[in-house]
DNA sequence: CGGTTTTTTGTGCAGGCGGTCAAAAAGTCC
DNA sequence: GGACTTTTTGACCGCCTGCACAAAAAACCG
């Protein structure tokens, strides 16, 4: 209960959304401490204090972006017929770069690019994507059971194995973006599969 | 024609081959100068000298891993039935973790990694890695749009969308790969999109 | 052999990096 | 109001980075 002290002069949750929007468009290493600093507008020591060294700060970026993701996965997959809303899960990614430049949201999926960037040399960002891959099939393998009993989607393959496809679609797609996409083949392409798991 | 002077004391191509590794398993921030310095054996202004800057080297490494891919791709798909191939290619970064530990072959896909790390900030990477990707989609679609006449392949998408498709999986699943895989689960996704190319 | 060209070798360097720290400031508690 | 606790502030540090350079060495040419 330590209550006292100097109270904090910045929202520790705002500044954490803008860190993460920060590494999410530049990567880990291409984010210094310095660019931090600047765009948070809090000083350094504030900023070590608050979150400890860069690579915690990081992971807990990473962890929020995972947090917000699943939480959109679920809603759109809860209710309501299930292809259309997995259509909607892969579109997101083949359309975002057409807002990306003008908003702030950046191109890619964070969990892929942590995934390129620093699961070889690090443990705990490792444990943290396995984690995000596991939740992200887990959901969707749900929700496709669900839709092969409805006869919604076809029993050609177990949804298991629908899922982990769908999570390789999604990542890879997210990746290919950021080198720039044509949108309409991605969504062709996209078309394809859903249209290939429908009964 | 300068074919005079003192002559180089290594092998440039073997030793770009050795850079390709260490920047294929390391990435591209994570590989010091100082590393492939000793890695390569070989001394600093050698290096700067045969190669330029550490980002030109880099970037002949990822064209040197994309020739020699699209190479194996090509032969691959140039006879025989294009199904089998495709799966092989798919199955191929799903089976490669198995032998990533002992053998010096890191994971993941060099022009993804790529993709994540470098691409937002650098325009020629972006340039070498849609290049790439234009050219998979292109040989994959050509091999399809063959199968479809054959009747080997369905009819229910056109080439170029199901090229994409297989370029999206490929890529997400060479970068899932690097966080671990369930090989079996995801030699059973692989199995479920080749089946559901099948005509 | 002398001249030329190119590579090798190893040192040197400025800058930016992530991270630390001590003093000042701003609160709460008694 | 004074003690205590925590945050803020901004200077500071050592390290490592990518890179440049000069002298030596090793080839070819005439």
């Amino acid at each position: 209960m330590a209550r006292t002290g100097r109270p904090r002069a910045f929202d520790k949750d705002q500044a954490l959304e803008r860190a993460l929007l920060l590494f999410w468009s530049r990567g880990y290493g291409a984010t210094s401490v310095q660019d931090l600093v600047d765009t948070l507008a809090l000083e350094r020591g504030s900023l070590y204090g608050a979150f400890g060294d860069k690579r915690q700060f990081y992971l807990a970026a990473v962890q929020l972006y995972w947090d917000t993701y699943e939480r959109q996965l679920v809603t759109a997959l809860e209710a309501g017929p299930v292809l259309p809303a997995l259509r909607e899960v892969l579109a997101n990614p083949a359309r975002a770069q057409e807002y990306a430049s003008e908003a702030g949201v950046p191109q890619g999926c964070m969990i892929g690019n942590t995934t390129a960037e620093l699961v070889p040399q690090d443990a705990e960002a490792r444990e943290i994507v396995a984690r995000s891959h596991a939740r992200f099939t887990q959901i969707v393998a749900d929700a496709l059971r669900r839709a092969q009993a409805d006869g919604e989607v076809t029993q050609a393959a177990a949804p298991e194995a629908q899922a982990q496809l769908l999570l390789f679609t999604v990542q890879g797609l997210s990746l290919v973006s950021r080198a720039g996409l044509d949108t309409a083949a991605a969504l062709a392409a996209v078309d394809a599969l859903i249209d290939a798991l429908r009964a």
